[in-house]
DNA sequence: CGTCTGCTTGAGGGCCTTCAAAAACCGTGG
DNA sequence: CCACGGTTTTTGAAGGCCCTCAAGCAGACG
């Protein structure tokens, strides 16, 4: 069985005192009775699977740098509607607003994470510990990224996006020929701006080109990379 | 084929005399053969309508600070379509990149704005004209603005996205019942991720409901912004 | 073994795209 | 002032793709 190197998340497994399935905002809150929010210096953090991390509307007081697991990040629309803006991976540095926050960062799987206070730019200065360099370099990067996911949603066809985000999945993690999913067929289809069903049926299309091989859902090998960068023209 | 006729913005035509009426005219430009391009202090530029500001893989040694003008950021993707990432208006700083650009900037009609030598987050130190923090804000809003558009891109349709992209528009010009479109037809479809013809029967179709009224093709009166804003929901 | 959740597949309808053409707009020149 | 050519915008008709609703299937777990 080659599904047996996935590892779906397991509630259980978390470290520290985190409840399932996070029905509750914020960790933080309700981790210990009363804990050190924030200290001065960054606060590694543990969240469970399905775990709020922020959400639309909070203030925008700190902001978190990824050092393991898949962050959703997405915004409520009308009709139980949402949009997944982004997925961030490990070393990503996320969660800048001015003011509030628009959107919303959910844990997918476990994640961990440093948080660190932050109360606008002018709080942004030397001695922090991701420097101001690094978080120009993330917010650089969180643009281009974004701009990219652009075009995807901008694209015509369902396969189209399909192929384009997986080739950008591959190369996220460093290979070109096999991807490990990180998230489910209903996060892939928010976040490309589909419905599940359409998205199913461009991996079966996928497939029947002989463009992939669907190992497990969430497992794919890249049959043919080449041709499917060939989508992003 | 929808784009397949847009004229690709042409080099050459960085202002000397072209600028049309009512515009102050490059003074620095005029007075010296071949100025330098861009000093140790930001440089004031004009440029005319169409004029490339910067194009994929370009180099990203420098960023821009938009005085007055509309530019319109966008990539090339496959069969001559494009995709619109984004419209900067005054006060915007863009160009911003890790690398090479991967995306070109042209501007619509005439644009006047301040050229900054950047050659990394290294050399965003203080002392700079545009600051550290007003760039960091900067980048943050940019953020900000590609996550709306991606819920914009989201939108199933045609109306919804042009209803929220008509109450953006109007609310960054700091009105609330008229807007004045800086960009045509096929700007904004590109923008939309639709066709000209379908931001057409759109616009028709708004004008139906009684939501808008079309003065001219470029400026819309909104009629009743309360239900133009609640398709944002 | 049965339930639950997530994924896939099928059939029908709606909306956008495509192709085509008319209408409105604009600067130019008679 | 009006006529004229090119561009932009609008409208129409037909077809394709995705969405919706619905059912079947597979894997995980007790």
């Amino acid at each position: 069985m080659t599904t047996a190197n996935i590892q779906p998340p397991k509630i259980g497994q978390m470290i520290g005192s985190v409840m399932p399935m996070g029905l509750e905002t914020d960790q933080t809150a309700n981790a210990k009775p009363s804990p050190p929010l924030i200290a001065r210096n960054p606060a590694l953090r543990h969240f469970a699977p399905n775990a709020s991390i922020y959400r639309e509307g909070d203030m925008a007081d700190r902001y978190y740098k990824l050092v393991s697991g898949t962050v959703r990040d997405s915004r409520h629309i009308s009709h139980g509607r949402r949009q997944v803006t982004e997925f961030h991976g490990s070393g990503d540095i996320f969660g800048f607003y001015n003011g509030s926050r628009i959107s919303s960062a959910d844990a997918i799987g476990p994640v961990s994470l440093l948080v660190c206070r932050w109360h606008g730019p002018h709080e942004t200065d030397m001695g922090m510990h991701p420097s101001t360099n690094e978080i120009l370099t993330q917010l650089i990067r969180h643009v281009e990224r974004l701009q990219q996911h652009a075009v995807l949603l901008g694209r015509r066809s369902a396969v189209e996006k399909l192929a384009i985000f997986l080739s950008q999945q591959a190369s996220r993690m460093g290979t070109t020929d096999w991807v490990l999913l990180g998230m489910n067929r209903l996060d892939i289809a928010d976040y490309l701006g589909l419905t599940v069903e359409s998205v199913s049926r461009a991996f079966s299309s996928l497939e029947r080109q002989d463009l992939i091989e669907i190992i497990s859902a969430r497992e794919i090998k890249l049959k043919n990379p080449a041709a499917l960068m060939r989508f992003d023209t």
